[in-house]
This record gives structure tokens, sequence and C-alpha cells, in this order.
DNA sequence: ACGATGTAACTATCCAGTTAGTTACCCTGA
DNA sequence: TCAGGGTAACTAACTGGATAGTTACATCGT
């Protein structure tokens, strides 16, 4: 037998040449080595393996691992501001669904929670949407229906965290609890002590 | 003048061989160094440069990089465990006293954060820390002093997120807040903000 | 036939961990 | 009181494997 150095169709059928369809399918792969992972843990080798396509296209769509980090954390911030809005200023409402986003899309947390982590500049859309939504609540707050002895964008950044407070306890507070922490039983009747708090936090005092 | 390669003294006089001094100096320089960059993203080599040591004092006081970063993991745990208690479940003056300590200690936090992400399991010690403290908001509850209709574990994961609500927030959000986020004027005031929203949540309701 | 899409193999660098020592210090005995 | 030997503390230089990024080439659609 000759050595048989050469390639044969690959095994599997080639995926037909796509280059949207690829560099969607690597920024995925790169949403969750990065949720994984983080920056400086993640693996462009397994992004490449993880996506099934070569390493190669991943500095031909994307430049370097860097800019790869960058593009998730844009999509990935894209995706929750569409998915959690702040409608008339609704803290509750925005809890609401923020946990419940949160919960179906566990990489969304730790990919917010890496970038803040390892890289900080906010972008230029992402200032807006985050200037929208502190101004939203102003608006809320003059018309009486939130409490206003706290600034507006503090009530946010409070009501941001108790929304994720659950998901993100540590482990040994978990464990002190004794029951599941994920079960769906213990997320539902904790998704309701959590409104619980943010209506006690919201509400105009008297 | 001759090419001079030989080393003199080696600059500084050399620190007096004190094993204790020296393994405490490299975990100093590890928690800057983890708190900066993480697990993965932290460098030996720079850890060893920081203290002013030889790396391979790394290998022989910790064993390795992972357990290293499970040193300091504790060191941390332990400090703030210390000076940050909860007094018969004033979960108010928990809130304050963590704040406080995180600001004036920022790597406490990220020390934290970083393991949550990157290292789950928690120590036996931790773990009697966190039921210690469910207990004591137990009572309290028991007692009347807090609102009941909220589980302890839960209560206390909210609390510990609302403490830490400002200095944690997206950067986006300091950003679209305007005003430096870090000043100690502003400081003062969200220290308000944030107990204020403290004793709004834990209060029973009524 | 040519540009866009894709691949395998390669390279240069980085970095955790090791090797093979050297230096400071202490203790013991003469 | 000090020679010398034993040991703890420390060090420079190295190694091998991992890893980001590149090169040179193949194949497809048009």
């Amino acid at each position: 037998m000759t050595p048989e150095r050469g390639l044969k169709q690959s095994g599997t059928t080639p995926r037909p040449r796509d280059a949207e369809a690829t560099k969607a399918l690597l920024l995925h792969a790169a949403t969750e080595e990065f949720a994984e992972h983080g920056l400086a843990g993640a693996r462009v080798d397994r992004i490449a393996e993880r996506a099934g396509a070569n390493k190669r296209l991943i500095y031909v769509y994307f430049g370097d691992k860097d800019r790869l980090f960058d593009a998730v954390v844009d999509d990935q911030s894209r995706a929750v501001m569409a998915a959690v809005p702040l409608p008339d200023g609704d803290l509750v409402a925005f809890a609401a669904a923020r946990f419940d986003y949160v919960r179906a899309h566990p990489e969304a947390r730790r990919i917010a929670h890496w970038r803040a982590f390892e890289r900080s500049e906010p972008t230029h859309d992402e200032l807006a949407a985050y200037r929208l939504r502190v101004e939203s609540i102003e608006a809320a707050q003059r018309e009486g229906r939130l409490r206003t002895d706290i600034p507006a964008a503090e009530l946010f950044a409070i009501v941001l965290r108790i929304s994720e407070s659950w998901l993100a306890a540590p482990s040994a507070l978990w464990a002190a609890d004794g029951r599941d922490p994920l079960s769906p039983e213990r997320l539902a009747s904790h998704r309701d002590s959590m409104l619980a708090a943010v209506r006690s936090v919201v509400q105009v005092p008297g």
C-alpha cells in the first residue's frame, strides 16, 4: 500500500461554501468558548473546532482573537438590549424580563461579566442604550412612579444586580441554602422573591 | 570600558533571608496579579517580579499556579469574612461594612468574582461561614426584624449584590451617568442611596 | 480563469514548571 | 572563637508543550 497521505474527501461531506453561515457558526462557537473561559482562557483552536470550521477563517473574518471577543460582546450586548426593554421606566417589568432572559441565556451574563473584567470601554451604541434607560427612569421619577431619593443611574444599577442576585450568588451560599439552587421550582419561587424585592426598592416611600 | 556583563551586587542590597516574609510577599503580589488578570490571564513570571522574588519560590511555597490561586482566594475570603460581620442579622450594617471594605480593598471583589467564574467549589470554612450568616438572618426573621416572605439565603444574596451594585456597574452606565463614578463625594452619596435601598428591601412590609 | 472560500501544516513566541546549581546562615566541636 | 559542614533560602538558565497567528496550496462557483 502506498503511504496514503492524501486527503480523502475529508470524511463528512464538506459544508457548502457560505461565508455568512461560517461566520455565524464561528461567532456562536466563540460565544460559548468565551463565556466558559473568558478572553485569556479561551483557545482559538477550540473555537474553530467547536464551529467545525478552519482556524484560519477566524483571522479572515474577524481579524484576531481580541476583535473576535469584541464581536461577541457587541452581539450579546445588542441581543440583551433588544430582548430586555425598559418600558416607561417600569423597573419591575425590566427585572422580570432580565431574569427570564439570563435564565434562558446564561452565556449572556457570563460574557457581560468577563467583558467588564477584562475590557472596559463602552461602545457608542451601548452608551446610547444606557442613556435611554436612565432617561426613562428619570421620567418615571418625575411622574411620581418611582422613588426620587435615589438617582436614576444608581437605581438602575441596583435593580440590575438584584435581577441576577441568585444566579450570581456565591456557590457557598447556594450550598448553605441546601436545596438545588437551579431547579425550576426554586427559580420560579426566587423570581417572585426577586420581584418583591425590586418592588420594595423602587416604590416611592410613604 | 569592558562590556561589564557581570552581575554587581544586584543593585539593591539583597533582602534578608526570611521564608515567611518572602511567602507573604509572593501571596500579596499574586493577589494583585490575579485580581487584575484572573487565573488564566495572570503570569507566574510577573508575580515573581512584582514580589521581587525568584519564580522558583512560588513552586517551593505554593506548589503550582492553581494552588497559588487557591491560597489567594482562601486568604481573601478569610479577610472579608473577618472584616464584614453580620451582627444579629442586621443586613443594613452588613451592607455598610461590605461597601466600605470593598471600597478600601477593590481586589477583594475582583478575586471573589474571578473565583466564581473560574473555579467553583466552596471550601469547608466558607460554607460554614455562609451557614452562620443565613442562620443569623433566619433568627432575625423569626424575631420580626426582617421580612419573612423572602427566604434567608435569597435575602442575603440580594443584599450582597446591592452592596456592590455601583462598584460593579457596567462602565456604560457610569458613562451614561456623566459624573465621575468613583469620586469620594459620589461614593459617599451612593453609600446613602445603597443603604436606603437595603432598608427598603429588608424591612417587614406593612 | 479568477476571486472567494476553505484547508493542513507550519512557525515564532510565550509560559508553566524544572534543573542544577549558589549564597546566607546556624550549629557543632576543637 | 572560629573552621567547616550541613541545610534552608534563594537564583539563573533552561525545557517542552501549548498557542496565536501565517503560509502555501486546493477547490468551488461563475
